[in-house]
DNA sequence: TAAATATTTCAATTATCATCGAAATATGGA
DNA sequence: TCCATATTTCGATGATAATTGAAATATTTA
């Protein structure tokens, strides 16, 4: 509510190196698990654990289970502003980056989750609804903006028909390859439908991973503006 | 040995009481003896040494050194911009405000200092050249803008000839009773002369005092905006 | 069900830091 | 020069809080 009494108290946890160690981890606008944490901070996991718990008790940052994991991230803007403004007299050195574990490149760049699409392209179509005003963030979920009615009208998505499944029609859903929310639900099941349909993507047998087109290359650029073959290339994941 | 120390550094001396309460002060813009800041935050001068020496290497205030004096400032608008937004919400102990020993009244009002204009009246002038941007602040220095060339050159103040002198054109000099810096130097000394000259001011015999006379108040007031009137009667000078 | 991993809780240790007395240093004034 | 004042440095103390090993809890995987 009040933007202030975040500055006062974000001010005090703020103070202390490891948590600011924490927080400019953070910044990157992801979620990111105790452990990880921890690495970046340098200290051990129970150390961090410690100081996680002050600053959820403290409203400045959020966390979200998923799993035997504990996905912790910067609470909201207002926390990041403060933040910032820190880092405008102080300038932070940088935050020392480590390769995760040499995963599978393939399901982190696109991938299913449930039923809907989730890594960097999942996270990259509900960014780009976002930018152009389709959908607009809630508490836990999406609308669809009047805009966005329009537009999902035009790729041949009805929205009246899914409102009508008995299931959540649009909710957020942490990935956990990009540490970002993307959208799930019924909407999201009829995006991954349509990309299928489309001939977009294809699933790779036995995983979960997903295989972009040629086709679904030029259309997602057409259509959402994004580029995942310069995406893929750069390699955007090694952090 | 932390990579963000230098975020955690800057946070940890608003969060600190006895900063808060130093910077605090230290926010009216003006510069205070280590003694007045101790005894404003209510610790010992030690303790106050301490900190202000912690928040110099931090680079959050300034010192200047004039005689057995160690005069603390703010160090620049950045810090002050930062620390209100932390201090407005969450304000330290409150200021033990004091009265100055009884100094006369006439010296704190208008003084010379050397050769150039002191005091309330000397800051009040420098503060206005600077407000209507006829001059801008340097580090050590005043400069000239094209606006204020044309001002000076208005009242008969020739800014190439005082240039060719041999003494420093224009300097800041901390002002004792304001706290606050006041224009020196060639062009604060020509100030003095012409405002003698055109009897806006008197020597006081004896005395560094200065006296206003009624053709100076009017004229402090048509040029500079000035209304040393107010001033003299408000007595500003009880903090 | 058992083993592995992620996280938290608890308790004990350790490190940090504000505070202030005492003493050192610097400066101004008589 | 001597004395008063302003400030800093040093050292000791005490309070607060960060850290981590050990153990508990939860969850996934085999």
């Amino acid at each position: 509510m009040n933007m202030n009494s975040n500055v006062a108290k974000v001010a005090s946890l703020v103070s202390e190196p490891s948590r600011a160690a924490i927080l400019t981890a953070l910044l990157d606008g992801r979620y990111h698990t105790v452990n990880e944490l921890a690495h970046m901070a340098r200290i051990k996991p129970q150390t961090a654990s410690f100081h996680l718990k002050k600053m959820l008790d403290a409203q400045v940052v959020s966390a979200e289970k998923q799993g035997r994991h504990r996905y912790y991230g910067i609470m909201n803007q207002e926390v990041a502003q403060v933040m910032e403004s820190f880092l405008s007299i102080a300038p932070a050195a940088e935050i020392k980056s480590f390769k995760h574990a040499s995963e599978d490149k393939a399901i982190r760049l696109a991938r299913t989750c449930y039923d809907h699409l989730a890594g960097n392209l999942g996270v990259q179509i509900t960014e780009s609804l976002k930018r152009k005003g389709f959908i607009a963030e809630e508490n836990d979920t999406y609308s669809v903006t009047e805009e966005g009615i329009a537009f999902f009208h035009s790729i041949q998505i009805d929205l009246t028909s899914l409102k009508k499944k008995r299931r959540s029609f649009s909710h957020k859903c942490l990935d956990w390859s990009e540490r970002r929310h993307h959208l799930a639900g019924a909407l999201g099941n009829a995006i991954l439908e349509k990309f299928l349909e489309r001939n977009w993507i294809q699933r790779i047998p036995k995983t979960r991973a997903i295989q972009i087109t040629p086709q679904g290359m030029k259309g997602f650029k057409e259509i959402f503006a994004i580029d995942m073959d310069r995406i893929n290339k750069n390699g955007s994941h090694t952090f």
